[in-house]
DNA sequence: ATGGTTGGAAACCAA
């Protein structure tokens, strides 16, 4: 079973990118971010033309997050729960009917800048209702994978200049307690898992030459349950993405498990 | 010192 996650920067400005990347990276399972589109604007007839079932939850120019799947899709649930009058498209969950099944999310956490503003508060609440989500789906005792863009560094390590996050609400302490406290209900991020080294990023600015410079970021992860972090078999970063025509800022981060096992 | 969206210029959002 191989799980991808891409914050792709608007779906249809890109499609001819992400659909040469999907073809070539074959993944049964992708869930993208920053769709940037309402769900009858989103372009399902070329996935399905791939063979993928495709499930959305859209906004209109922000946000907005798909599941995309080569098994079909049951059970899906979009939005986060935990706030009735939360109209941000940023969470879809689904299973994945597969012979061993698996739960699967495609989450957007918001970005929270500038701090000191509601929308470092919206991030933060956001952040703990997904832990009290999280805590929910992890009675279930069932693989699951909570994948996305989750607009958290960590660690130091996770930026190629931590300095120059210093002020981000990216990189602030709360940020980084409420990413370690989903962690430690049980979720293990594939990165550790496949002991990717330091300097592994996700997203690199499109501004001041970020790229070139590889000043880049990691903030998108695969969070696993404990039944799908004992299949988990590789993790790989594909920051040749970023080198593609018309690229996202972010790159694509694929998992591999082995659910017969 | 960019790019996408909206809306038909410049503002907002992204991280």
């Amino acid at each position: 079973m191989r799980i991808a996650t891409w914050n792709v920067n608007s779906v249809n400005a890109r499609l001819p990118t992400v659909l040469e990347w999907i073809q070539a990276a074959n993944p049964d399972v992708a869930c993208f971010q920053e769709i940037k589109c309402v769900d009858e604007k989103f372009p399902r007839e070329a996935f399905e033309d791939l063979g993928y079932n495709v499930e959305t939850h859209g906004q209109k120019s922000y946000n907005g997050v798909a599941l995309l799947s080569k098994f079909p899709l049951s059970d899906v649930r979009r939005g986060l729960p935990g706030d009735d009058a939360d109209e941000q498209a940023r969470y879809i969950e689904a299973l994945i009917e597969a012979p061993r099944p698996i739960r699967v999310a495609s989450i957007y956490l918001p970005n929270g800048n500038p701090i000191g503003t509601e929308k470092f508060t919206y991030k933060l609440a956001w952040f703990e209702r997904l832990q009290n989500h999280a805590r929910e789906l992890l009675t279930l005792e069932e693989p699951l994978a909570l994948c996305g863009d989750y607009n958290v560094i960590p660690e130091a390590e996770d930026a190629k200049n931590p300095a120059a996050w210093a002020e981000d609400a990216l990189f602030q302490p709360q940020s980084r307690e409420a990413f370690r406290a989903l962690k430690w209900l049980g979720l293990a991020d594939s990165h550790e898992l496949g002991r990717e080294p330091p300097g592994t990023f996700t997203f690199w600015d499109y501004q001041a030459g970020a790229w070139r410079r590889d000043h880049g970021i990691r903030i998108d992860f695969a969070m696993l349950s404990p039944q799908a972090a004992d299949r988990f078999r590789a993790i790989e970063t594909h920051r040749d993405a970023r080198d593609m025509d018309k690229p996202s800022d972010h790159v694509p981060v694929v998992v591999d498990l082995d659910l017969e096992a």
